[in-house]
DNA sequence: GTCTATAAAAGGATAGAC
DNA sequence: GTCTATCCTTTTATAGAC
């Protein structure tokens, strides 16, 4: 049984916005990638900026099963799978020649005049990631030293993440990638300088 | 006297692509705003790209007049300088209310096929930019710890900034900027760790 | 809910006179 | 180098039958 022709629509969408941006997409794009017709797409959406809406709701909802899990499997150290996360990044970026972009990056840096809503999205995905890291980090906090900032920590994670991302696109070379979370590495050690090496 | 035609071609496509990016931007709109009929514009470029790329070489070549001198004004202190860096870009966000973004960043993650002539020009503007802050803390390297990896904290830098510009914006709240940064300098003081507070 | 056809506008680019 | 007019395609969205 085929998914129903909402969530074709949802799923084509969230490919092709991630493959081309989302001014770059066309409805034509989405009708075709989802084999939807166009009376179907708008009697779900009343127009584009809805599709992408749902979209970023999917990507929200979809977190722990589309990102955190597959990270996470067989890593169970808190600060490891900091790590691990950033490691997911760079397998997708590997994967894709270095074409990878992160989804929410790129759409929140494309969408000059973003509506309100969509940009409450964005923020609420960037939220959400943020959350899951600090927790990581806090769930080992007798591990760092006293006043470390975890907040400050898991969005510095955000940082590199999407900073690293940018320049290996850029650049062709994952190496920007990977840089990048070495000196995130040794600032994180540095916050735990009493742990044995 | 007023500016050649090219030129304002260039500033003005360099400003509406730094508003509305390149995929929204329409060779209509850089021709009202430059006030230069569509003809003039097709006799200095090919197309819609190549204004992208005489606008990307603008950025390159305007490096030191347009971002580094103002921003250095009145810091000779080449740690503070990377700082006063970045606390240019943090001007720029309280001056648009939260609406700025990097032109060359917000361009890289736009473009998702971009032509490896327009990928080159992005990746030379990045190069110049972490180039200048490495350069800084090498003018300053006796006062970091042995094994410092400058070319490291200074991609670090452009993370840290992208990545704050790109959560600022997001939220339209500066602290996240402010966060970032703070993140940052925590980390870079702790690489000259023997220095006195 | 789905289909085809099409409207209405905006897009990049060109022609050819001046 | 500059001007106006325009071609052709793509775009978002709608109409109305089924």
């Amino acid at each position: 049984m085929g998914k129903d022709t909402r969530s074709r629509i949802v799923e084509a969408a969230m490919e092709l916005f991630w493959l081309k941006g989302y001014t770059s997409t066309s409805i034509a794009d989405i009708l075709s990638r989802s084999q939807v017709n166009s009376g179907s797409l708008y009697h779900f959406f009343p127009g584009k900026q809805d599709v992408l809406l749902a979209v970023l709701e999917a990507y929200r909802d979809g977190i722990r099963a589309m990102l955190l899990e597959p990270a996470w499997e067989g890593v169970s150290d808190p600060v490891e799978r900091v790590f691990a996360l950033l490691a997911f990044y760079r397998r997708a970026i590997v994967e894709t020649e270095c074409q990878y972009g992160c989804p929410i990056g790129s759409l929140a840096l494309e969408l000059h005049d973003a509506d309100p809503i969509v940009r409450e999205r964005l923020a609420e995905n960037f939220t959400n990631w943020v959350d899951a890291v600090e927790e990581c980090f806090r769930a080992a906090d007798h591990r760092f030293i006293e006043g470390t900032d975890y907040r400050g920590l898991a969005e510095l994670a955000l940082n590199v993440m999407e900073g690293g991302v940018m320049q290996a696109r850029t650049y062709r070379d994952v190496a920007h990638f990977d840089r990048a979370v070495g000196q995130y590495r040794t600032f994180v050690e540095r916050m735990m300088a009493h742990e044995a090496a």
